[in-house]
DNA sequence: TGCATATATGGCTTATTATACAAATACAAC
DNA sequence: GTTGTATTTGTATAATAAGCCATATATGCA
């Protein structure tokens, strides 16, 4: 039963924000080939191992991997793979590309009064 | 024709950081239903004219807004429906709610070494 | 012209986030 | 038990973001 007030925004203005760094969407984009370990997800970029078990939490916590214990190692997987639907969307908002709201006349910003 | 590189992933992740902050999920929300004045979306929340302003251009920088001048005021709405599905999916991650990967026998974590 | 309204921006403070390094924890193998 | 590997967490630092107030800009109207 989602609540209709500012909370619900606040919860999903988090998992959103889980998502929006280029580290956890690449992790994100690794997992929907498969599970991973944490030291298979560290290779794909150039941060501290901790840094990455950071960033793999952050997903954790708001929902979007689970992960089993195989031994030693934590082996992680897209738990809601809908959050590939994001990316195509994401990538349309791209295309289309930012727009400058209108002109309002933009001329002389640099009131330089010149004499 | 994206890039394949980080930057590409960094490009992603500002338009969905973009989405990652409830005013601004809000104002989606709110423009769902048709395109808003600036000060009609102000109306929705308890915050500074200015903040909603900044939030408004957050996201219209973002791509996900498109505005028309009218008058004196500036009537915004959506340029990529799309990402409402984001909130659909958002929903079912709230819904499944986040697991702790697995026990690992949390006992004693102050490390009282007892001599 | 001058004043009012609508929106955006500059500057500042405070809160949050990303990151690295070091250390702790869990497990495996010896 | 000790030692080694995988992962997480403590702590500190630097960067970013959100918020407010004051001010600037653009437009409308008298």
């Amino acid at each position: 039963m989602p609540d209709s007030g500012y909370s619900r925004l606040r919860r999903r203005a988090d998992i959103i924000a889980a998502l929006a760094h280029p580290t956890r969407l690449l992790v994100v984009e690794t997992l929907s080939e498969g599970s991973r370990t944490v030291s298979e997800l560290a290779e794909l970029v150039p941060v501290d191992m901790s840094t990455v078990s950071r960033h793999i939490s952050v997903l954790r916590n708001a929902g979007i991997l689970s992960c089993t214990v195989e031994g030693n190692r934590r082996r992680y997987s897209l738990k809601t793979p809908c959050v590939l639907n994001f990316l195509s969307c994401v990538e349309d908002i791209i295309e289309e590309g930012a727009e400058a709201c209108a002109p309002l006349h933009v001329s002389d910003r640099h009131r330089g009064s010149s004499s």
